[in-house]
DNA sequence: AGCACGCCGACT
DNA sequence: GTCGGCGTGCTC
């Protein structure tokens, strides 16, 4: 066979020929220098050929320069996986590849596990009566009982013991000569669950995180692809271990959007999951206490099995969650909370503020009534526009003029008005001068000798008050601390996105799960403006139930998923009136012979209207399911790129988890 | 995505 | 007279 085929790492989803390398060493799997265009890239090898393709010159055809790996780094399953993902999330076939694929080049030497780190399992804990049903209900045989689901949903709040129930099915689906991937949130959980993982299973475990370098990665992807580690622990990209009989693929916290891909392909691992588990008949088994509001339907259809786990292994009650309606107060922080704040101090434990404040924040509220300005069809806030001076929906384009006052009592007092991170820091140190304060943001953390000093610091006790966003909120087992504060749990509420109140109720319900696991005589403050929001009232309730009742029912008289599908397109360029043009082009193309039950929202400016310099438009593709707008927008996009008049870039993303 | 070839403004 | 702007076209 004379010729390969190759793809690169580049927005096409087509594979290009070429001549074998001299020793002929270019095979399927093996990874190859080779010219492509007016440079060297690094191709992937794909397919062996017979016969030269039709409609190119032979003399045209190039040579592959150099084979970079002497052995197979992935076979036909991860070609056909591939293959997929550039179908399913429209993007290049090599690019699809390439995100699979570990880029390093020379095997690090070092495992990532030393091989004392094993200590025999044996770990003869006693599960509890919840436990151990789930526990034989997920390690059951595929299809027995017949019918049986393939897809499990551990359902439990923190402390009930799921990472046991992960780990002993792991254990059984190892002992049934299968593989295991384990999937965790980035960041936050990661090292704990691995680090559990290399105690319990030792020299068979593997795991490829974002803190190894590129040859770490190569060399535990070729002991997994080796079928010498069977169980990988690991985040997002861990959905991809070339393990061998897959037979368990365990999805922690769920719920956590780190599992979307942020850059092309734009993939979520709960959905290359699922196509995995399918094609190798693999138990697919996922876990939270906040489960997303996709799993939570599916679980309702029957189609994911639930399992209960209601008792927290520790025993107590999850903390008592003050709310605080802030309006009632004159700052950003309530008497209630100040005064929780000084008795705290004044036992000598801690407290941590947690701000949940994202990028921008304008939105429209009466401070009479607490009314605030949304659309009428989307139920998403609209956005202030400065220059346009008036205030917009960033789904469907709809704009409304800014009231003189409150439509809704009539009241003077209302106006757009946003809450800054700062000024809380500021409020606090102003308040409570003798309290040592740190704050853990994005920025601070940067300079302040990052975040793990901070939280170091911290947990030694030289530090009073922790002040920080999402970046506190997940690492909450400081024993030293009593009190903690939402300083605003409202905030996500505002963002011109329908998952709003999905994220925020999750964000209170972890915050006050973890801190009732470490501190049981811990105290939870809530402050809001919207004390009776749902997404508010239900979490600090602690009425989970009432609250996936309450956004499903939602979620489906909008239309948005999980009761339908979407497809958003971003249209971005360096001039306005460019992106512009291009949207509406485009949107004009996906108009024609719009298949029935699908729906265009948009053209309509991003919320995040210009990003370095970029114009950014959307356009929204909404449908039941996924198959007739993909083929729709796949028809679309070639007719656009036909047309030629370009200098606008597009983007894609299928399933968007945000449209921020 | 890159990288080059190509056609119009302010510089030694 | 050139250096250089980035528009568009192609990559076996």
């Amino acid at each position: 066979m004379p010729y390969v085929e190759l793809v690169f790492d580049v927005p096409l989803d087509h594979a290009f020929t070429y001549l074998r390398d001299d020793k002929g060493e270019a095979k399927i799997g093996t990874r190859v220098m080779a010219p492509f265009g007016r440079r060297e890239l690094l191709g992937y090898v794909v397919a062996e050929k017979d016969v030269a393709p039709e409609g190119i010159a032979e003399a045209s055809l190039k040579k592959v320069r150099r084979v970079v790996d002497d052995e197979a780094l992935f076979g036909r399953d991860e070609i056909e996986l591939a293959k997929w993902m550039a179908g399913f999330y429209l993007c290049g076939f090599g690019e699809a590849l390439a995100a699979m694929i570990p880029s390093g080049r020379r095997e690090s030497a070092s495992s990532a596990f030393a091989e004392e780190d094993f200590t025999a399992n044996g770990n003869s804990l006693d599960l509890s009566e919840e436990q151990r049903a789930a526990l034989d209900a997920v390690s059951a045989p595929l299809g027995e009982p017949a019918g049986a689901a393939s897809m499990h949903y551990l359902y439990g709040i923190t402390g009930s013991g799921k990472t046991e129930v992960f780990l002993r099915a792991a254990e059984r689906a190892l002992a049934a000569g299968r593989s295991v991937i384990y999937l965790v949130p980035e960041i936050s959980l990661t090292h704990q669950v691995i680090d559990a993982v290399a105690e319990r299973f030792g020299p068979v475990a593997a795991t490829m995180h974002s803190g190894m370098t590129p040859s770490q990665r190569l060399a535990e992807w070729r002991r997994i692809r080796r079928g010498e580690a069977r169980v990988v622990v690991g985040p997002r990209s861990a959905v991809f271990a070339p393990v061998r009989d897959l037979g368990l693929l365990v999805i922690d916290e769920e719920h956590d959007g780190s599992y979307k891909s942020g850059s092309s392909p734009r993939y979520h691992a709960r959905q290359v999951a699922l196509k995995r588990c399918a094609a190798a008949g693999a138990r697919l088994v996922m876990g939270s206490a906040t489960p997303s509001a996709e799993a939570w339907k599916l679980m309702a259809d029957g189609q994911v099995a639930r399992h209960d786990l209601t008792r927290r292994l520790s025993g107590g009650a999850p903390p008592e969650v003050r709310i605080v309606d802030l309006s009632l107060s004159e700052g950003c922080l309530s008497a209630e909370l100040k005064e929780a704040i000084r008795e705290t101090a004044k036992a000598g434990r801690q407290t941590i503020l947690f701000l949940n404040r994202r990028g921008f924040s304008y939105f429209y509220r009466c401070r009479t009534c607490g009314y605030e300005l949304s659309c009428k069809r989307c139920s998403v806030s609209l956005t202030y526009h400065k220059s346009k001076g008036r205030a917009v929906c960033h789904y469907c384009g709809y704009s409304a003029p800014i009231p003189a006052s409150c439509p809704e009592c009539g009241s003077l007092d209302a106006s757009f008005a946003g809450f800054g991170t700062e000024l809380i820091e500021e409020e606090v140190a102003r308040t409570f001068p003798d309290l040592r304060v740190r704050r853990a943001d994005a920025d601070s953390v940067a300079k302040k000798g990052g975040l793990k000093d901070t939280l170091d610091v911290f947990r030694a006790g030289g530090i009073d008050l922790l002040l920080g966003t999402q970046m506190v909120a997940k690492g909450l087992n400081f024993p030293g601390v009593r009190l903690v504060g939402v300083v605003l749990a409202d905030t996500g509420l505002h963002l011109p996105d329908f998952r709003a109140a999905e994220r925020t109720f999750s964000l209170i319900v972890q915050v006050s799960g973890r801190a009732g696991r470490y501190f049981p005589d811990g105290r939870v403050i809530v402050q809001t403006y919207r004390p009776a929001e749902p997404a508010i009232a239900l979490a600090c309730a602690h009425d989970i139930e009432g609250f996936y009742r309450y956004e499903l029912e939602q979620r489906e008289a909008l239309g948005f998923p999980p009761y339908s599908r979407l497809i958003r397109v971003v249209v971005r360029s360096k001039a306005p009136e460019k992106a512009e043009r291009a949207a509406r082009a485009l949107a004009a193309l996906l108009r024609k012979d719009l298949p029935s039950g699908a729906e265009l929202l948009g053209p309509t400016e991003c919320p995040i209207a210009v990003i370095a310099g970029n114009a950014r438009r959307q356009l929204l593709l909404r449908s039941q399911s996924l198959g007739a707008i993909h083929a729709h927008l796949r028809r679309a996009l070639a007719a656009y790129a036909e047309r030629s008049e370009s200098g606008a870039y597009i983007e894609t993303d299928v399933d968007p988890v945000s449209l921020l």
